[in-house]
DNA sequence: ATTTAGCACTCTCGGCACGAGAGTGCTAAA
DNA sequence: TTTAGCACTCTCGTGCCGAGAGTGCTAAAT
């Protein structure tokens, strides 16, 4: 694998697709020669410049263009340049210091983490809220707001609250609803659908008819793949020229903007549990409207818990030396709060 | 006002707005006679134009190129031909189903208003959800989740729900908080900010914390200008010409996704209660930002006690016949929705 | 007093040729 | 193995030209 290129390959290698992330413009033997101060002629640049031409690594727009990076080109140098290297410093510190200060505003997490991403990358980033696939009753809620409409609240363990609004048939006082709730949250509390399903009818009708829509809320939250999306920095990407041209990548920017194609790209493109970061190459030849973008993608949070998902999204010429140590390191510092939060099914009480 | 123009210089105002929006070409006198079938010679309507264009409602890009309505000829267009018109009985209908369908996800609302506003008008939508100036304690819950870490979720009236995550000094059972959060919501349930501060102060420490934490959470909410934002439809108005070159359509995005700027738009657009429909075209002059764009905002909800903001966001260019009636039915929707919510404070229990 | 036909005029836009410049690949020398 | 030299190729900006669109004005028609 790594003895694919020679060192000075990869160093070239290396150089263009900085060059080219920064500036998008083909990348010339001179330029590189003279802006990075090679100790090689032109020529001898050249040279190497067939060669990864050759494997596949480069290629010309034109017959008198630079050389232009291709998605394996691009691969090439996120597996084997940029993959280990880790956030600097300083980066860390800004990041952690952010959240510190928003660390009681569990709302503001998201979209901090969002926010954080898409400034740290310059492109657009989307995270999702932690899920869990199958979670547990924690606590119901019952409102009384006017006549015959009432508000449930039901929270899940870890953290998961659902509003809902229903119509009864009849007008209920709010002791009566405050005492149901007491009794759901006795029978109910700390047990997963299952188990509440499997639970003897109750004979108040009231009750009957709220714990109906607890587990179908509940249901419905597990059908889902993921918790609410958030985005951020869709301008950054706006701007860069092949958002400009192209309809291709302004397809690409739908794709996120419409939620339920963005599940649909976030269940095939990580269906495993929380591990290393993925890039997604130029669509990877699966998502035809990804053709010119790369996304960076990592799962947070507890494996059999709850988990959820970050990444960055960006023009295929992006700056992955940058982009991925961050979405790892937000990765990590996401599980960690997760696993602060969550209610362990151990010491539940 | 009325009497500006004479009955066929409208229609043929109307007529050339209509076109515009529709092909984004400057409009001939040939095409409009031949297009719309108009019982006058091309001559008749290039004198007409000449008028139009001396009175400030046309210009042409240049000499030999069509007309296009200026600022004031939009504007002439808005008050006096489309402001009245009523939404189309089967768009009434639709949208009524669509949020029948929803009537119990009250999560779903905002962005389901979004949604359709964006889909109904072909352009860029936002929705801010209803938020009260004054609003009042309604229920607090307390959550043992880990340890020290407890999450606080508080209901206002209105349906407001915030969630928080606090660290306590040392680590307390469920059954404490759930005895604290009761003895709260005793004494502060129905009751403003102030009311709340003016409480003897809690002798114990716990209920004191946490009241404490409450009462900025309140404070919080109350300094908020509108409550969250939700978006929908950029992609629709990122394919519009105007869009594609002008880096200024551009920056007038950046505007929608940067949220205090935002805030802040919206503050100064629509300072007073819910009334009609405002529309702003090309920024009004206050914006350098919106100085291509066109917005129509209305705020709906009850005056006194939680109003929210919805509207729709695209080139000067835009379907104005369509959007302004499409966003006073929403907001006459979501006022109506917002009343049958809200807990009032006379019937309050 | 309006409306309309006719016409000259102006300006944009697409196509085309052309030259400058950038960057290459190859060959032959170091 | 590296490098200097050079011929070659292709893009891109510029200027020119003609077609076409749309106008404004004038004079005739209603």
């Amino acid at each position: 694998m790594m003895s694919d290129l020679t060192e000075r390959q990869r160093l070239i290698l290396a150089l263009i697709v900085r060059d080219y992330t920064e500036t998008a413009q083909p990348v010339g033997s001179a330029r590189l020669v003279e802006h990075y101060k090679l100790d090689l002629s032109t020529a001898t640049v050249r040279n190497e410049m067939v060669a990864l031409t050759e494997t596949g690594y480069l290629r010309q727009p034109h017959t008198s263009a630079g050389r232009v990076p291709t998605e394996e080109g691009y691969r090439y140098f996120v597996t084997h340049v940029v993959y280990q290297a880790d956030l600097p410093d300083t980066a860390r510190h800004t990041i952690s210091h952010q959240f510190y200060q928003a660390r009681q505003d569990v709302e503001q997490w998201m979209p901090l983490a969002a926010s954080i991403l898409a400034h740290q990358s310059k492109a657009a980033s989307l995270v999702t809220a932690p899920h869990a696939e199958r979670s547990r009753y924690k606590h119901l809620e019952l409102i009384s707001t006017q006549g015959r409409q009432v508000l449930m609240v039901l929270v899940m363990t870890g953290g998961e609250v659902s509003q809902q609004l229903l119509t009864l048939a009849e007008p209920v006082l709010q002791e009566r609803l405050s005492a149901a709730a007491i009794t759901l949250n006795t029978i109910c509390t700390a047990r997963t659908t299952e188990e509440i399903a499997a639970l003897p009818v109750r004979s108040d009708a009231l009750e009957k008819d709220i714990l109906t829509l607890v587990l179908a809320d509940m249901n419905r939250g597990e059908q889902r793949v993921s918790g609410e999306i958030y985005l951020d920095g869709l301008t950054n990407v706006l701007s860069e020229p092949e958002f400009l041209e192209s309809g291709d990548a302004r397809r690409a920017i739908h794709l996120f903007e419409e939620r339920s194609l963005l599940q649909d790209l976030l269940a095939r493109a990580m269906p495993n549990g929380v591990g290393g970061v993925q890039v997604l190459i130029g669509g990877e030849g699966k998502w035809e409207e990804l053709k010119q973008c790369s996304v960076v993608l990592a799962r947070y949070g507890i494996p059999g818990q709850a988990t959820g998902m970050l990444g960055v999204f960006g023009p295929m010429r992006m700056a992955y030396s940058r982009t991925i140590p961050t979405v790892r390191f937000m990765a990590d510092l996401l599980s960690s709060l997760v696993s602060e939060t969550i209610s362990g099914e151990e010491n539940e009480q």
